[in-house]
DNA sequence: CGACCGCATGATGAATACAAAAAATGTCGC
DNA sequence: GCGACATTTTTTGTATTCATCATGCGGTCG
């Protein structure tokens, strides 16, 4: 019945959904800030029809608030959000470091220690975008190592939902180093295959994560 | 700016997306037949377009399949499906756990013990239904306990993509009388506030329940 | 007799039109 | 001059219309 089914086509909520969604994550739209329906139809060139359907499937993902006749908002942040959501992403990362380790070969673990080192070497070299760029790349091959699409599914949900804030993280130079450090365990106990050590370690490491956050949203607020 | 707005009024694409959603978990809606909007829009007494806006959020969920010009199925829950889902849910629930024990108070606890014992009634009377509610109400205060609204989302979206498989999850006796026991265990781990065990005993409680439906399954393929 | 092409039909995708609600603006009274 | 109310205008929610695509049927040609 059916085959593979090759699907290039895309269907015009769908782009618009990965747009917007874009734009909302990138901060170009900025948190609280109003969605006005025509002003993104013609930003976009469509119609209001795919672009409301579009508002509701982010609604539905937490990035954007909809009330009922007032329209549209980026939602915020709030520091309690990210309290919340840190520990959920630390047992999702959690699960995929103890499946990876059950499932990864060692092509795998040698991918993963690569883009470890050339972190590594960015990190010292105070590249830090390039060095985000690579840290979220090897959590992306941790999540797909783990070979569970609908972990993979709920993390690049919620991943999409604080990745907003992420950036703040390695703000300090002692809290980055630290930061490091946990990498570098998570390899290890990759390429041993410690399920329950990596789970651990990933666990703390947003947990920590989470912490100069917090410190770092404490000090804006001054 | 914005204080606390009641909304008691809520749009017609949100209430028919959670028209929509329960006859998919409820089963009347069966796993991969196709949904004519039509059809549906009679049933739902709307237009089109907030119908559609409601299938691209379920899409979203997971609860439905949008191919292009081709319409929507609702999704078919594969084997594979329910494998991956069930250490996700594991890890969430778990979660749950650790946090419950940390913020829960002696009410909270006589309050899921007083649900456990009824439970456990409806169990000897062998009134499998009963027992059914009763169950997703503990798992579900245990959740509220946990108070964390991020957590309680992603558990309510991942919970009803695989309740339809759920119902099967306690057909044999010996199975029945195990997750009876699991239960028992959860309660003392609350009453001792021990969150590693309770987190650890929720986890496997879900593992357990996967290989029932899978035992399950695999019969029904016969 | 069977396979392939073209057309008719029905469904989906997108745009537009209409209705209702909220925000903005202007006016009137004090 | 200030504030409350009415009107206008804008924006959102829903319905309807138009265009496009998939699918089934019948005819025709090999």
């Amino acid at each position: 019945m059916d085959g593979s089914e090759p699907i290039p086509r895309r269907a015009l909520h769908d782009q618009t959904a990965d747009r917007l969604r874009a734009l909302i994550v990138e901060g170009v739209l900025a948190p609280g800030s109003k969605i006005a329906e025509r002003e993104l139809c013609e930003r976009f060139q469509v119609s209001r029809t795919p672009l409301r359907e579009a508002l509701k499937v982010l609604a539905n993902d937490g990035l954007v608030v909809l009330t009922p006749n007032r329209g549209a908002h980026v939602s915020r942040l709030t520091v309690t959000d990210l309290r919340d959501a840190f520990p959920v992403m630390g047992a999702l990362e959690g699960l995929a470091g103890e499946l990876a380790c059950a499932r990864i070969d060692n092509a795998g673990v040698d991918r993963i220690a690569g883009l470890h080192d050339a972190m590594v070497e960015r990190h010292e070299a105070g590249d830090m975008s390039a060095y985000f760029a690579l840290n979220e790349q090897i959590h992306e091959t941790i999540l797909a190592a783990a070979r569970n699409p609908t972990l993979s599914g709920m993390h690049a949900s919620l991943s999409g939902r604080i990745r907003r804030a992420r950036f703040a993280a390695n703000k300090s130079a002692t809290r980055w180093a630290q930061a490091v450090a946990e990498h570098e365990e998570m390899v290890l106990a990759l390429r041993s295959r410690d399920g329950a050590r990596l789970s651990r370690v990933c666990r703390e490491h947003l947990a920590n994560k989470f912490e100069t956050i917090r410190e770092w949203l404490e000090k804006q607020e001054d």
